[in-house]
DNA sequence: GCGATCTGTAACGTGATAGGTTACAGTGAG
DNA sequence: CTCACTGTAACCTATCACGTTACAGATCGC
């Protein structure tokens, strides 16, 4: 089990791709072929990646669509963790 | 981009868990506290592997969530990946 | 001040998904 | 035949991923 919270990786999108571009929050969902509104909920962690975002992202911006999906599944994982006590599960194997 | 089509990740919770420990359909979705069907619907590539079923599998079965989960972002990435080009998206960086 | 631009976000809608229950038909063991 | 197991269809609900439109606040150039 992780010991941190992950950061969602919107807060990532925004330091490691617009930023360094010099590219607002408008131009970057024109060129990701979505809505402000949906980019807008990524960055601040209302949304999150779905694998067809994270085909556009490495798209645009040259990345690793994996990477992306990956750190969504972790902080994904991490949130389902903390509820792991709450499911009713009986143990199978060892 | 990867080359195969990787299996649905029900496939192998078929051959890994439930097979090994001689376990029906019925006996694992009571374990694992979800409907039969649901459990049916994984186990034949009709349903996703959920965060919070892949902590439900790390329980029942001693496995890793994550691993659930990484094999599900895979399958799901390789089909995103089927339709990148459809996708209208503008290059921003190298 | 004034207009232009950017931003977050609320209010709506749509289509897909994850989950449930119930019910039915097919298979195989005894 | 009977019983357990299985897939799956029909139906419901809640949530999510998108979209459009519209508004309010911030910031900038002039």
């Amino acid at each position: 089990m992780r010991m941190h919270n992950p950061p969602h990786p919107g807060q990532v999108i925004k330091q490691l791709c617009l930023e360094p571009l010099g590219v607002s929050v408008t131009q970057a969902a024109q060129a990701l072929g979505i809505s402000r509104k949906t980019l807008s909920a990524i960055l601040n962690g209302r949304a999150r990646i779905s694998p067809e975002m994270a085909v556009r992202l490495s798209i645009a911006f040259g990345t690793s669509a994996e990477s992306w999906l990956n750190q969504q599944t972790q902080y994904d994982l991490w949130h389902a963790e903390q509820r792991r006590k709450q499911l009713q599960v009986t143990k199978l194997a060892v």
